[in-house]
RNA sequence: UCCCCGAUAGCUCAAUGGUAGAGCGAGCGGCUGUUAACCGCUAGGUUCUAGGUUCGAAUCCUAGUCGGGGAGCCA
């Protein structure tokens, strides 16, 4: 088969005859004129096939070709407005190569459950190719910035003994008749190898059982860890800050076509620079007590019912066209946003439902809880760039994190949140190096020691003061492509009982 | 585990206790600049399952199954 030219590089290529191989993402057939989109994998661009005499051996062919049939066409690139991507190329010569039938995924909408068990072909889509283009460029991203960086690559089990934090949010798999536990987090494995290497990341599948239904959730996400010897919480929050930076610079610079056909607003991410704000946790808890956060919620329910009016007044008006005689394909239109606006207007009044609550929640906010997820969203919503949370009441956080020195009763841990209201993106600290402390840890949660004397050995040996954090890549995807459900960010997203394709 | 919502044609949805419909998609025909094109015709249904109320149930009641959203928990 002739090489063919990428659609990508179409406009080198203006004036001349190219060759495409791809498959019909949509056809609109005329009678002597036939507009086909074709997508050959590196983008979209518009065919233009006329009936004449050079074409009229195929023609009629072309014409009857369906969503998803695979061809091959020649022709000569136009530059040309009226095209999708500015390009078009009228075709000389057709060969298909497989003419499809029955596609599932019509040019019209399709409810997620639908779109989530054709998974294998909603690739093709537009919106999934955008995004999952940006995620490609986000982990090469992620493996460029801590290799150029003098990171060294340890690669963790998957397969882990209960030793860990909670048990009860771990797979159970049965490992030779013995029971092990797929991984959530390879962090104690790395503080091993980051004594030899000084500086070492981990990148790989992590597992959570947790029995959670939301748009944040996976049970089966990607995670990257850098873990630092001789690294302080502000070492480490450092890094954690240049890494995000470098992430958003990096599909900024090579993806802001992509960004742009998701819909988002490049502004946002173009706003996101360093500092990033740093609050402790005490600064936390004063700010959901004050009347800041209290006005936020309060402003947010009078801006809500707001826009629930307009929605209602936009619905009466788009039922009106849907019922009066307008063209067929306004009407249609029409009743697509309908069913948007319907459930807008759905998800904007539990939202209102909920906002007493909250401010409840913050008003009432004891020193001494873990933040909730809409303390977190208070706290986000009130800076315009990603925020720090840290020094979290010892309580909370997990056993290996350092006590902080001027202050027992918190732990030099970090959050980080990311605005737009994804959440926590990361979670961080630094790590207790001290083997006593760790050791009456370790009893307090009534852990069992044995299974951690490699990690006290970590102790024994030349301990230092070292630290790192996990990188949700999923919920930063979903960040950076403004898309609200993280399960459009992997390719095939394994959640509570779904496992399908 | 808890709360709210839903399940009708391949898809997205209507039908407000009284003959199950529309658009898209599919098939056929028409149309020389379309952008979710348009026009005409054709095919397409065990209204999620099991019970119940009723002269009559897609519609009301009970239970279950599956799905969506949220809470908790988390990246």
């Amino acid at each position: 088969m002739k090489q063919p030219t990428s659609i990508s590089e179409l406009k080198n290529h203006v004036g001349r005859e190219v060759t495409l191989s791809g498959w019909i993402h949509h056809s609109r057939p005329g009678g002597k004129i036939c507009f086909i989109v074709l997508r050959d994998g590196t983008g979209f661009c518009q065919l233009v096939v006329e009936k004449n005499e050079q074409t009229a051996s195929f023609y009629d062919d072309i014409k009857r070709l369906s969503q998803e049939s695979s061809l091959e066409v020649t022709g000569t690139v136009h530059a040309d407005e009226r095209a999708t991507g500015g390009f078009e190329v009228r075709v000389t010569h057709a060969n298909v190569i497989h003419a499809a039938r029955d596609y599932p995924i019509t040019p019209k909408s399709h409810g997620i459950d639908f779109l989530m068990r054709h998974r294998h072909l909603w690739f093709r889509s537009q919106r999934p190719w955008n995004v999952l283009r940006i995620r490609a460029t986000v982990v090469d991203q992620i493996r460029r910035f801590f290799n150029d960086n003098g990171y060294v690559l340890i690669d963790t089990p998957i397969f882990a003994p209960a030793a860990g934090e909670g048990a009860q949010t771990l797979f159970k798999v049965d490992y030779f008749g013995d029971p092990v536990y797929l991984a959530q987090t390879g962090q104690l494995y790395l503080e091993a190898a980051c004594m030899a290497h000084r500086k070492v990341y981990c990148f790989g599948p992590t597992f959570r059982a947790e029995k959670s239904k939301t748009r944040r959730h996976l049970t089966e996400f990607w995670m990257v860890e850098p873990e630092i010897a001789f690294a302080s919480l502000d070492d480490v929050i450092a890094v954690a800050e240049d890494f995000v930076c470098s992430l958003v610079e990096r599909v900024l610079r090579d993806h802001s076509d992509e960004l742009t056909a998701l819909g988002r607003d490049l502004s946002e991410l173009e706003a996101i620079k360093k500092p990033f704000y740093r609050l402790r946790y005490d600064q936390c808890v004063e700010l959901l007590h004050s009347s800041k956060a209290r006005e936020l919620l309060e402003n947010d329910l009078v801006a809500k019912q707001a826009r629930i009016s307009e929605l209602g007044a936009k619905i009466d008006e788009l039922d009106t066209l849907v019922k009066s005689d307008a063209a067929q394909w306004k009407k249609d239109k029409a009743a697509g946003e309908v069913i948007e606006l319907r459930e807008d207007r759905v998800e904007l009044q539990e939202q209102m439902g909920n906002i007493p609550h909250h401010i409840e929640l913050a008003k009432n906010f004891e020193w001494g809880g873990d933040l909730g997820g809409s303390d977190e969203t208070i706290i986000s919503r009130l800076h315009d760039r990603p925020v720090f949370c840290t020094h979290y009441p010892k309580g909370v956080k997990a056993f290996y994190m350092r006590e902080c020195r001027d202050d027992a009763r918190v732990v030099e841990n970090f959050d980080l949140l990311a605005p737009q209201g994804v959440g926590e993106i990361i979670g961080g600290s630094a790590r207790e190096e001290d083997y006593d402390r760790l050791l009456a840890r370790i009893e307090h949660e009534h852990l069992p020691q044995a299974d951690y004397e490699w990690y006290l050995d970590l102790r024994r040996f030349g301990s230092v003061p070292h630290g790192g954090f996990g990188l949700g890549v999923e919920r930063t995807v979903a960040w950076i492509c403004g898309v609200k459900h993280i399960r459009e960010t992997i390719p095939y997203p394994r959640m509570m009982g779904k496992f399908y394709p």
